[in-house]
RNA sequence: GGCGGGGUAGCUCAGUUGGUUAGAGCAGCGGAAUCAUAAUCCGGAGGUCGGGGGUUCAAAUCCCUCCCCCGCUACCA
């Protein structure tokens, strides 16, 4: 038997300065949806979430609220594992940048790219803004009226000079275009990877790897020749978190052996740049293998604009929750959105989806032929006859599914999915509809017995296909057509397998409630506008 | 400024080796049905395909030009 097939994919780790935003759930809701993709699909799959604890910016919010780090730490990263649980994440480990086994990791990759040659000593200078924490050049500053310099975003920068030590990026840059040349979907939507490349053309300076301003992060590695104490500087301890995981620097780690490297690094489209250009370019440098793919995905926006706290429209992912459902959330954004393009939310879109597809289209279509089945056919899964052409035409879509969604899963066109797998839920209310098994009933039982097990079939596939993105409502759906733990993988789709007729199956009991707005009950009349 | 993407029905979008009446979903309008979570099905309607010019028997699709939006990036001042 051929061994089975690895899949290492993780999230960005996200930075718990404050609470989870809903652009790090929508990043969560997508991954995890790979990750029950592949792993229903026959895949040994390990996929990584985590925190990124260090720098100045978490320093800076503690030490506005006279707490240590740590202490912060403590309060909002709990909400972040809450977040996780809550969304129904599949993943199979969650680190934290602050852990043992990160510092140990990161402390062997620095060492590692040193052995190389790659890092030297010298000194960063510049107008520094702590508020954006980022350098600027002289020339993109301005004085303002009181004789404050100011960076692009308006906010004060001061003159800052530090001995810090440097990574030599530019030595990489032919090595990185020749990596993009060589494997021209090593970043998705393939629009990023020409954004790179185009920046890395345009030349690479070498990059700044440690501070000494502050001492929130990993110590850097004892050196000769110098006393300063260096912490690293946010790229090298965040990215190498996904190693780390994995049980890097132990060379005879298992789990690194397994799935080192990585199929895939779901990240937002605002940091591609450091997954595409220095996270390659140091794993070249310690001689690591690159990882296989680096998947940039869109904002979501609140009615065509940007979240933000001034403007007062972020959207907190656990009101979403509690307002629409875990499963209605996901199915949303992952539905709505076409995977590394921005999307938009708003609370009409979200109702909409969930009465039009979930509730209307497939929980309704789940309902009367079920309920059909336990009313007039005492609950038993009735045996089919010959089937006709209708019957062969909508099985035959059903059995198209898995291969347009393992073609679509590929570049990893989540919507795409969706897609094909609810226009089979239209074909099979067009022909329930059609056949309407209502009035057979009267005139010719047998077939009427034909068109339900049709319709069952049809729905098995569908909701063995949902289960990636919406899990524990897809599982529902299985437990009323009583198919057994074991017969919910892809194996089971295409045709090769059928429901069985004669099974006993459950009293049917929506799956899919409609929203209703809270506001109609209290005020019918009022018109209900956007609450969360 | 440079590079790239885009401007198609009220909304979100599909549609380029140029070729019959430009498509889908949603919304809206009309009808059918009544098994079902008042859900479903059917049908009409709705577009000078950003503006202008050109090539062609024929252009959403090719060429020129202009306008607007988005992304990346640079720089003058």
């Amino acid at each position: 038997m051929a061994e089975q097939p690895r899949y290492y994919l993780t999230t960005a780790i996200a930075y718990p300065n404050g609470a989870p935003h809903i652009g790090f759930a929508y990043e969560l809701i997508a991954t995890d949806a790979i990750a029950r993709f592949k792993r229903l699909d026959g895949y040994d799959v390990f996929f990584l979430t985590g925190t990124d604890e260090h720098g100045i910016k978490m320093l800076q919010t503690a030490t506005k609220e006279g707490i240590t780090p740590r202490q912060l730490l403590d309060r909002t990263v709990p909400r972040f594992r809450e977040l996780l649980v809550r969304l129904n994440c599949s993943n199979d480990d969650n680190i934290r940048t602050t852990e043992e086994r990160h510092h140990r990791s990161s402390q062997a990759i620095w060492d590692r790219m040193q052995k190389n040659g790659d890092i030297y000593l010298s000194k960063y200078s510049g107008w520094y803004s702590v508020r954006d924490e980022a350098y600027y050049d002289e020339d993109e500053t301005t004085v303002d009226g009181k004789g404050q310099r100011l960076g692009p975003q308006g906010t004060p920068v001061e003159w800052v000079e530090e001995e810090s030590y440097f990574f030599k990026l530019s030595a990489y840059q032919d090595k990185l275009l020749d990596l993009y040349a060589r494997v021209p979907d090593f970043v998705l939507p393939k629009e990023r990877l020409n954004e790179v490349a185009s920046f890395v053309k345009g030349g690479l300076q070498d990059l700044s790897i440690s501070r000494t301003t502050f001492d929130w992060g990993i110590p850097v590695p004892a050196q000769p020749g110098t006393n300063a104490r260096h912490i690293m500087y946010v790229w090298v301890d965040a990215l190498t978190n996904y190693i780390t995981a994995l049980g890097f620097p132990d060379a005879k780690a298992a789990k690194f052996q397994r799935y080192w490297p990585a199929d895939l690094h779901v990240i937002g489209k605002d940091i591609v740049r450091f997954h595409a250009v220095y996270w390659p370019a140091f794993l070249m440098s310690a001689g690591i293998a690159l990882p296989r793919r680096i998947f940039s995905h869109g904002h979501i926006l609140s009615r065509g604009e940007k979240m933000s706290k001034s403007v007062g429209n972020v959207v907190d992912p656990f009101a979403l929750m509690d307002a629409y459902g875990v499963d209605q959330l996901r199915y949303f954004l992952l539905r709505e959105v076409q995977f590394g393009q921005d999307g938009n939310y708003s609370h009409e879109a979200i109702v909409n989806r969930i009465n039009a597809e979930l509730a209307n289209d497939l929980g309704n279509l789940a309902q009367r032929s079920l309920s059909m089945i336990g009313k007039q056919l005492g609950g038993v899964l009735p045996k089919p006859g010959a089937f006709s052409d209708n019957d062969q035409a909508i099985l035959a879509a059903a059995d198209a599914m898995i291969g347009k969604a393992r073609e679509a899963m590929k570049t990893q066109q989540l919507n795409q999915i969706l897609n094909t797998v609810w226009d089979v839920v239209a074909d099979a209310n067009r022909y329930f509809a059609g056949e309407a098994p209502w009035a057979l009933a009267k005139t010719d039982p047998a077939r009427q017995g034909t068109v339900l097990y049709v319709t069952a079939e049809v729905i098995r596939q569908v909701a063995i296909l949902a289960q990636p993105f919406i899990p524990a409502s897809a599982g529902k759906l299985l437990d009323l057509l009583a198919v057994p733990e074991g017969e919910r993988s892809f194996a089971v789709l295409g045709g090769a397998h059928r429901l069985a007729p004669g099974t006993t199956l459950p009293a049917p009991t929506g799956v899919f409630p409609r929203y209703v707005d809270p506001e109609a009950d209290a005020n019918p009349g009022a018109k209900s506008r956007a609450k969360p």
